[in-house]
Parts: structure tokens; sequence; C-alpha cells
DNA sequence: ATCCCGAGCGCG
DNA sequence: AAAGCGCGCTCGGGAT
């Protein structure tokens, strides 16, 4: 049954579509919870709960302690079939007008984007009225429907609506983080914690070296770039740039102490103390995640940074006494997505291995006589994939194009639309956003009365450019469409393995206080919070997963997805 | 005082 | 070793 809840003015809830069709009930929003537990305890039930917003209603349920095995998020599934060119495309101008706070993914936390400290524990949630969600339901069904690709278009919604609920409950549990353990590395690399305003002794230092070997005044701000530029410029440092390989490249005493300095700022900027006192509470590191959050269907994250934890902190996330961290990455995502998409047998014979149960897609690639060493190998796929035509990569081009015309040609052919203004499409259905005003006017520009080489180039230029944007668009989006199904199917085996927690008198059951869950997410990567007990378990069914992943885009076609999966009680001590 | 943008870094 | 895709975030500095 697929229950359709929607919030009425009055601020009650109305429930359709529960057991018998077009029954429908009323309950008060606190309620909800209790009619929602009901349904998904019923076996024969399998609600598909439908809903304007998973973050709107579900982090209300987990927070009463209830959590649903699916959902249908009419705003993900609108975003996707609004444009999407197999699906007949959506129009819909009650849905575009949709209030803001019901559009938005800003409900998770205590205030938006603020830090929870500054506001303490969350609030209530806006009420907004809400377009019908029947009526926008039933028209996504008869948009899926009368597409000449329904059945990738639905795997491609209940993916995503998954990953809604994944991404609230990866919220709702938050990241295993130890603070001690990340202050020591903050007092380890930059010295104890400085008071307000002042910099930390090591970054005092370095300053103290550095204006020394530029003979600056101690006047001169390092943190601004211009009057750095210029300081260095007078010392004869050579520097056009401030960037980190630039500076690489240039041998006088002031590079060693500036790279050291800048390495430092950024972690102190980033994800020093401050970061620290705004987003990590009582444990745990609450990020919020937003699904298809990037244009190709890819994750974004938003408060915390989930999406961009440098390798310096990962020290500190730690397991929970009792339990551990399942981590497993996923190989080569992109390569072999591209195999699948484009039917690329030798591509997937190189993913394959000796065993055929996969391997090193790179040693593949070597193995099959197409380049010499796995690095050109990888440069050259990367090239391939996001465009490249310099160095390396772009010598090893034409070999592996002998080797893989198929992959090689689906990705050119990608390109070229592009860069002939066209959409392109994922191979489950998302797609790419046509290019703006101002390229058609860039394109046009070159043949206009009186337009010069500089026209010609400009139009030549930015055609490309939008041709790698549509490139890479395939092959991104459609390795983000695996990592959903994966992530899907994780979640549903986790929650299968786990025992449902006994009822402490006058407490709310905790959803996973005794199951292992997913708590971290970075494109190719899953991190699991599991009871120790279960680790092993738990990593035969991540592996699973992927296959079942593998399975749900590409059917039989024998592409392989494996993953590196490793037990760890501390994130930085994979690999 | 507030908004916006480019530079830069780190993540995949 | 480094130029080609997608992000978030912070900063300085200019515009408002």
């Amino acid at each position: 049954m697929q229950p359709v809840v929607a919030s009425e003015p009055d601020g009650s809830v109305r429930v359709r579509g529960l057991r018998v069709k077009d029954a429908e009930r009323r309950v008060g929003a606190t309620a909800l919870a209790g009619v929602v537990r009901a349904a998904e305890s019923d076996a024969a039930a399998m609600p598909r709960w439908t809903w304007s917003d998973t973050n709107r209603w579900y982090p209300l349920l987990l927070a009463a302690g209830v959590r649903i095995e699916r959902a249908h998020d009419l705003r993900l599934a609108h975003r996707i079939l609004r444009h999407s060119v197999p699906g007949a495309t959506l129009s819909s101008e009650q849905w575009d007008t949709m209030p803001p706070a019901a559009l938005t993914n800003g409900a998770l936390g205590a205030a938006g984007h603020e830090p929870a400290t500054l506001f303490g524990a969350p609030g209530p949630i806006e009420e907004a009225v809400e377009p019908d969600p029947l009526a926008e339901l039933d028209a996504q069904r008869a948009a899926v429907a009368g597409s000449c690709e329904a059945a990738r278009l639905r795997l491609l919604l209940a993916a995503e609506s998954a990953g809604a609920l994944v991404a609230v409950e990866m919220y709702h549990a938050g990241v295993p983080w130890r603070a001690e353990i990340h202050e020591d590395i903050l007092t380890e690399a930059l010295g104890p914690r400085p008071r307000a305003g002042e910099r930390p002794a090591r970054l005092e230092d370095l300053a103290g070296r550095i204006r020394a070997a530029l003979d600056a005044p101690a006047g001169l701000n390092l943190d601004s770039p211009r009057d750095l530029l210029r300081a260095m410029d007078h010392a004869g440092v050579g520097a056009r740039s401030l960037r980190k390989w630039e500076l690489e490249r240039l041998d006088h005493p002031v590079i060693e102490p500036l790279l050291e300095y800048k390495s430092l700022f950024r972690l102190m900027t980033a994800n020093g103390w401050a970061w620290l006192d705004a987003w990590v509470r009582d444990g745990r590191l609450r990020s919020e995640y937003v699904v298809g959050g990037v244009v190709t269907g890819r994750w974004a994250s938003r408060g915390g940074g989930a999406l961009q934890l440098p390798k310096s902190v990962r020290r500190a996330v730690v397991a929970d006494p009792g339990w551990m961290f399942v981590v497993a990455d996923a190989a080569q995502i992109e390569p072999r997505v591209l195999a699948g998409m484009a039917g690329d047998e030798a591509m997937a014979a190189a993913g394959r291995g000796a065993d055929g149960r996969g391997a090193d897609l790179y040693e593949g690639i070597v193995a099959s006589g197409a380049v010499a060493t796995r690095e050109l190998a990888k440069v050259g796929m990367l090239g391939a994939m996001y465009g490249g035509t310099t160095g390396s990569s772009g010598q090893v081009l034409p070999r592996l194009a002998r080797a893989f015309p198929r992959s090689l040609a689906f990705v050119d052919e990608a390109a070229r639309a592009g860069e002939r203004g066209e959409v392109v499409t994922t191979h489950l259905g998302r797609s790419s956003p046509p290019p703006g005003a101002s390229w058609h006017e860039t394109q046009s520009g070159a043949y206009q009365d009186g337009a010069g080489e500089a026209e010609a180039a400009r139009a030549r230029s930015s055609a490309r450019s939008w041709g790698r944007f549509t490139r890479n668009f395939v092959v991104q989006g459609t390795a983000a469409e695996w990592a959903m199904c994966w992530m899907a199917s994780i979640r549903r085996r986790l929650w299968a393995l786990g025992q449902v927690p006994d009822a402490i008198d006058g407490q709310v059951p905790e959803p996973f206080a005794a199951r292992p869950h997913l708590v971290l997410f970075l494109h190719d990567e899953v991190v699991i919070h599991t009871p120790s007990a279960l680790a092993e378990v738990v990593a035969d069914e991540v592996r699973a997963a992927a296959d079942e992943a593998g399975r749900l885009l590409f059917g039989d076609f024998p592409v392989k997805f494996p993953l590196s999966v490793s037990v760890a009680g501390s994130y930085a001590q994979v690999k």
C-alpha cells in the first residue's frame, strides 16, 4: 500500500490509502508516529509512505522511535521528473510554487544552517501549506507510466527516496566523534587553544620565520593574499600565485614555512576549535546531507562538511565501546558504471580479475596490454571521463580508445552532445540541465556580423567546457545512482540483521541503539557503526549489497563492483 | 553592517 | 607530477 501523508491547515495530519483504498484518517501530529508504527509492523502491509518531503516528516518519526522501510519523496521525485528526457516531462505550476519551507532541505537542524549550539535544541518545524500530495503522486505516476524508460525511472525514484531516508537517519544517529582526540590533534599541530583573536603558537612561530625569510615588517598580514604576494615579489621569490602546487616548484627559504603555515591555517579554519564547537555535541558529529544536492545527482552536505572530512582529523572518529566500524570503499566505480552503460565487454572483463569476482580495474587494463602501467591506465581513464587532453592522460587516450572503443565512444558522444547544447541523461534517467542563455549567446556571438577570431575562440572554449560537463555528468551521475542503490540495499539488510531493542520504561525507543547503522557516506564509501559481534556479518551484507546494486542497474551484464572492506575501531585505521 | 565573488584547499 | 569533473567552506576585499 502507498499511504499519502499530508498536513492540514489546523495542524492535524491526514493519512490516505491506509488499508482500504480511499480510506483516510486524521490524527494529531503527535499521534502520527503510532499510526506509522502500526502499519510498519503489519507484515502484509509493506507501506510506501508518500509525502511532500522526507526532511519534513521523517525526523519527527525517528524522534518518536519509529523507523520506516520505504518512502516516496514527492519533492525529490518531482525534481527528477521535471527535467528527465526519457520521463514524459512533468509540468506542474502548483508544485513549482510550493512554499520554500517545504521545498528546501533546511528542516533537519535546529535552525537551518545555524550550528546547533546557537539556538539550543531543535524547535518545531514551521507549518507550510502544501499542494495536494495525492494529485502530485497521480501526476508522477502518469509521467513514469508514459515514459519510454519506466522501469529505470521507477528504480531511480525509489533509490532517491531511500537515499532521503538514509540521509535523515545518518543525521539522527550522528558520526561517533571523540572531541578530546580532535583537541589532541589540534594541540599537536597548532599548539594550545588560543584566546579569541589570537593566533596559535605554532602559527605565530611560522609567521615569524616567514617574515624573516621575506625581510618583511612585523605588520605584514599573512592572511591577506595581496599583501603577502607583494612582499614575496619584493623579496624576489618569483611566485605568480599562492597555490600550493605552484609554490612547491620554487626554491626559496620562505617556501617551506609558508606551505606549513598554509596547511595549519587551513586545519584551524576549516576543522579547528570553532568547527568542533559548532558541529560536535555529546560525542556525535551532526552534518546534514543534501540528497540530490549536486546537479549530477550526487549528494552534498551542509554544516559540518561530512563529505569533506580531511584525513588529518579522522582519528577522532572512534566507535563506541563494544562497537566497531565497517568501512567499505567501492573501487573505481566511475569506469565500471561507464562499462555498464556502454555495454563494454572488454572494460568489464578488465575489472573482473582472474577469479571473475572483481579486481583492480586499472591493473586489468594493464593486463589487457592497452597501456604499460597502472598509473597510466588511471590517468588515462580519468582524462577520458573528465575531458582531459594534455599530458600523459592525453597521450594514452588513443591506446585506450583502441582497446575499449565502446566506453570511449560513449563519453565522447556525451561530450559532443554537450558541445551542441543538448541534454544528456544518466543510466537511470536523470537528465543534465540545458546550458543557459549566456551560453547560447556566446555560441551565436561567433556567427554575428563583425565577429572576429576572439568571439569564435570564446564560443569554442565554452562549447568544449560544456562538453566536459556533460561528458562527466553521465558517468558521475550514474555512479551516484549505483551508490544510492548500494546504500538502499545496505540499509534494508542492516535492519533485517538487528534485534528490536527492548523498550525502556518511560523512554522513547532509539531505533539504532542496538543495531548496525550507516553513519557516514562519501560518494563511493560507507561507514557503518555496528555492535562488534555483528561486524563480520555486516561486512558480508555490504558486499552482497554491492552485487545487488550492480544487478539493479545493469542486470546480467557482467560488470563487477568489488569493495575493499575493513573492520576497525577508528576511521583512521582503515587502509 | 551585509552581501557577493574569487582564490585557495580538501574531499570524492 | 598535475589539469580535466563535481562539491563545501573560509577568508579577504570590493560593492552595496
